[in-house]
DNA sequence: AATAATTTTTAGATAAGTCTAAAAATTATT
DNA sequence: AATAATTTTTAGACTTATCTAAAAATTATT
């Protein structure tokens, strides 16, 4: 059996890996659990004899395909929920995390393939990640920072890389939704802060928030 | 903070002591909970401490008021989450009962008071047994078992004492769920096993399985 | 290449919850 | 009312997950 504390540990790895570090480090995981570089050190290896992660001292970790599995299943139990939230229990976007947290550890096959059909098999969670399938399988869409965009382009928001709170009630009060169109206009040299067009109004958009939110080029 | 081994002691104490039971012995604790006396003893200690029983040396436990809160909260949440699974995801009533037990130690008042309306109010779950209002209201039903009902009665089934699986597979097997009409027709003097007729069909029922299902006289 | 800074690991301690075995208290029996 | 049986508690040990402080290894800097 695997406990609550290995499944948040195997999630952490996960998220941490996912941006090309093969090699996780004690520190950056200590730092995303909120916890001491000691007590990843002793997690690790504990993970390591278990078999879901690689481990070789003062080396970092990386997760086996048997770790890969669990955390994929637990993003993908994560999504779920908070696709249920906001869809049938009217969350709004900025409130499902914590609650999707703990919704993520409920160990019941049933329980999620028959969510998965009660909310017809949806493909993205309300900040427009991908949710992996029964299999495993993660649909990619070719989204890009909105930074990147070009002076010019038609987008579509597709995605929030950021998900904290504060920065969805941002786009929330600049009635900026997923599946919003908008139109890059110009991009200020100085601060890279950038305005665009929402339907009629225009907007100037600092850089932070640019790098947080993903859009599709139309 | 009250950890989930903690609730599950008061859930088990309350249960217990619904019986007329108020000091629940250490001995019926650790068999409800699968455990030591030992372990209970050193629980009981600490839930004293933290203001959710009485609790006197050799005396057994009472709930506090504030215990009891909780213990209700944790049922209503368990009580809805049985309704969710059936009504929405297609469980049958005897398959609820482990997730339950996993969903009802969600911490999220939005989560329960959105479900609840989402649930549209039920008052009672899937096996009869009512489900506490957002104060701890608990309507009682005036119910009794069905081998306490005169012959010649009409009743309707509203509720199962018993709820494992293989009692509720039996109701399905002979077509008796929540709702269903039956009339006592006899009862066998030397095993206390009595036939009911229902609709058309007649049934024999054991001692055992009238003790475990409850009517309502119409 | 030697030293400094940083990262990682080890060693030992703590808290929660459990256990076994033995002691103490209560309840039942003669 | 004394003894037997049962229940409950205590004492000490174990496991999981955490921590602090110090040691070891790696990486960066001069």
């Amino acid at each position: 059996m695997i406990t609550l504390t290995e499944e948040n540990y195997i999630k952490a790895i996960y998220h941490l890996g996912k941006y090309g570090i093969n090699n996780v480090s004690t520190n950056a995981i200590a730092k995303e659990m909120e916890t001491k570089a000691s007590s990843v050190t002793d997690m690790v290896k504990k993970l390591s004899e278990k078999g879901y992660v690689d481990y070789k001292k003062y080396q970092g970790v990386t997760l086996t395909e048997k770790g890969k599995e669990i955390a994929i299943n637990i993003v993908r139990k994560h999504r779920l929920w908070e696709v249920f939230l906001v869809e049938k229990l009217n969350f709004s976007w900025d409130e499902v995390h914590e609650v999707a947290e703990q919704l993520e550890h409920i160990k019941s096959k049933k329980l999620i393939s028959q969510l998965d059909a009660f909310l017809e098999f949806p493909t993205h969670d309300p900040h427009g990640d991908p949710i992996p399938d029964k299999m495993g399988h993660i649909k990619k869409i070719d989204k890009i920072l909105l930074s990147e965009a070009k002076i010019g382009n038609d987008c579509i928001c597709v995605g929030v890389q950021d998900s904290s709170s504060d920065f969805l009630k941002y786009l929330d009060k600049n009635d900026i939704a997923l599946g919003t169109e908008l139109k890059v206009c110009h991009r200020e040299a100085f601060d890279n802060s950038i305005t665009i067009k929402i339907k009629a109004k225009e907007l100037i958009i600092s850089n932070m928030i640019a790098n947080n939110l993903f859009v599709k080029v139309s």
